[in-house]
DNA sequence: CACATTTGATTACAGGTGTAATCTCTAGGT
DNA sequence: ACCTAGAGATTACACCTGTAATCAAATGTG
């Protein structure tokens, strides 16, 4: 078979690289190592490996550039944390996404500015579903 | 050392069968396998070992009765999907939840139901926040 | 031009995961 | 008292992950 059915699942430190890379870019594995260490300690062989492994699940690419390669996002990360977003409502909460919201206000995990946010979205969402 | 210091995570099949057993218990392994097979055609011995695997972890526990077991979680769903929902919410969204539900919005992934259920719950948040 | 450096490619290696098969022990039947 | 069926325990095994080290090719340097 040519065409590519491979599991392309996004491990957590996979991510980790991918939402640095989200972030901006093209970038070249030392940006990427750059921008991660301000935060994770990661071995720049380690951060080397995990770039590679992107590649070859497709989630990112990278243009030949002289000697190193300039790497750029295949998908978007808005298109990934919806899809995320829906897969956990899906599975902890049989796809509504009230329950989740209800287990953040009961624990104080709500702040006004989200209170705010939500008023907002569901006045408009009230104005579109007449 | 005697204190208990391992990784727990709970993987995406064990969780499966961790939901069935929460869904009602206590429960023998046959009852789990019963239930689960309604939707998930999996290897009664695959189940087993699934089921040894959360023991160990902690997860579940079981007193034994005659010559087979009688499980049951040790921890609350509850407990389980709030920590998970925080984790995703943290990690994609910076901690705020109303992008999360603004992409459902986005999506006509919202239903009346969770719009009422979302306005109840922001009338009661701002009664306790004075 | 020969050599050191740097970059991506390849290899390593232990622990987790999905998916079972085999082993061992014990309760029950005859 | 023996043998068998069924339950959990142990073992299997390939692929994924976290975490790097080593290899090879190209580039810059004296």
């Amino acid at each position: 078979m040519t065409t590519d059915t491979k599991k392309t699942d996004i491990s957590k430190t996979e991510f980790e690289v991918l939402d640095v890379l989200w972030e901006q870019y093209p970038a070249s594995a030392n940006d990427i190592i750059q921008r991660l260490n301000q935060n994770k300690p990661w071995h720049e062989k380690t951060v080397k490996t995990l770039i590679s492994r992107l590649v070859k699940k497709h989630i990112i690419d990278f243009d030949k550039q002289q000697r190193s390669y300039l790497y750029f996002p295949l998908v978007a990360r808005s298109t990934y944390i919806e899809k995320e977003s829906k897969s956990l409502v899906s599975r902890l909460f049989g796809g509504k996404v009230a329950p989740l919201v209800a287990g953040f206000a009961n624990t104080d995990s709500l702040s006004q500015e989200d209170v705010d946010e939500l008023k907002s979205l569901i006045k408009k969402w009230e104005q579109d579903n007449v």
